[in-house]
DNA sequence: ATACAAATGCAATACATTTGCATTTGCAAG
DNA sequence: CTTGCAAATGCAAATGTATTGCATTTGTAT
């Protein structure tokens, strides 16, 4: 199957081990078109791994610049594959999110760039979190 | 003082009683012109209530309609004056916000316009919540 | 000045996330 | 195929944040 061969490659990439956890977490993952909330994720483990598991693997993911995480409007935090390069070196999110204030799902536009930000002087700046939420295209269509 | 006479007049048309904390947090939210978060708000009451009072008037408020809350991208909550066209919509800000990891503040970059950013074909902005964090200017100093 | 409901403070509770530590497991070297 | 060891996991406990119960205080209409 080829999207079980690209998850396992993720992980050898990033030197993780792969455990029966982690491929249903990035199966899940890059099955979705969208960020996926915690409580997604949990269920889809069900008894295969315990919730701290979750919070340590997605962590990790985090840590390694394979997954990135997002909080949308609503402040439920929401897991979502890092798409092009993002870098296992530091991990800066370098596209916007979109929620979806019908439909709730979050997703990235990843062709949407950040746009310059220039800062006054004295502040240091190290992360950027850019959100737009609004109607999402299936929900505008429907 | 005109913002006096107005903060009053707000908890009197919704029937809430005039308290040193409420009347605190009200002048706060109307002076600051953006959404403000919890820890900014609980140290400006400072010896004058406890944390658990903060947490129950905000909700009044909320319920009451004078203020709404936010999640900022970062998953921490904000609060902010509804305008007149509020209604039970999400507030829109036109700003972008400055969180510093170190003090917990957040800040308003006024001088700082936000980018236009140009979505996918189909998909409807609503509102927008850009947030850099860093250190900032205070905190950098010192 | 008084009375009563609203507002508050403190303690206890409820959840969500993180951390410590002992045990298990993936995987590579032999 | 075994073996060794660091990585990964599970469970318990600690942290952090928000909520609730209840006795006391306070605002305000009378």
């Amino acid at each position: 199957m080829e999207r079980e061969i690209q998850v396992s490659d993720l992980l050898r990439q990033h030197d993780l081990k792969k455990t029966p956890a982690r491929l249903t977490v990035l199966r899940l993952l890059s099955q979705s078109g969208f960020a996926v909330g915690f409580a997604e994720l949990e269920q889809a483990l069900g008894e295969l791994a315990d919730k701290v598991t979750l919070y340590r693997l997605l962590k990790s993911f985090e840590d390694k610049g394979i997954i990135h995480k997002t909080i949308d409007p609503e402040g439920f935090p929401k897991y979502a594959l890092c798409q092009d390069d993002c870098g296992t070196h530091r991990h800066v999110d370098r596209h916007i999110h979109f929620s979806c204030t019908q439909c709730k799902k979050t997703s990235c536009l990843p062709h949407v760039s950040i746009p310059t930000v220039i800062l006054p002087e004295g502040y240091l700046a190290e992360a950027f979190q850019f959100n737009i939420s609004g109607i999402c295209k299936s929900c505008a269509l429907a």
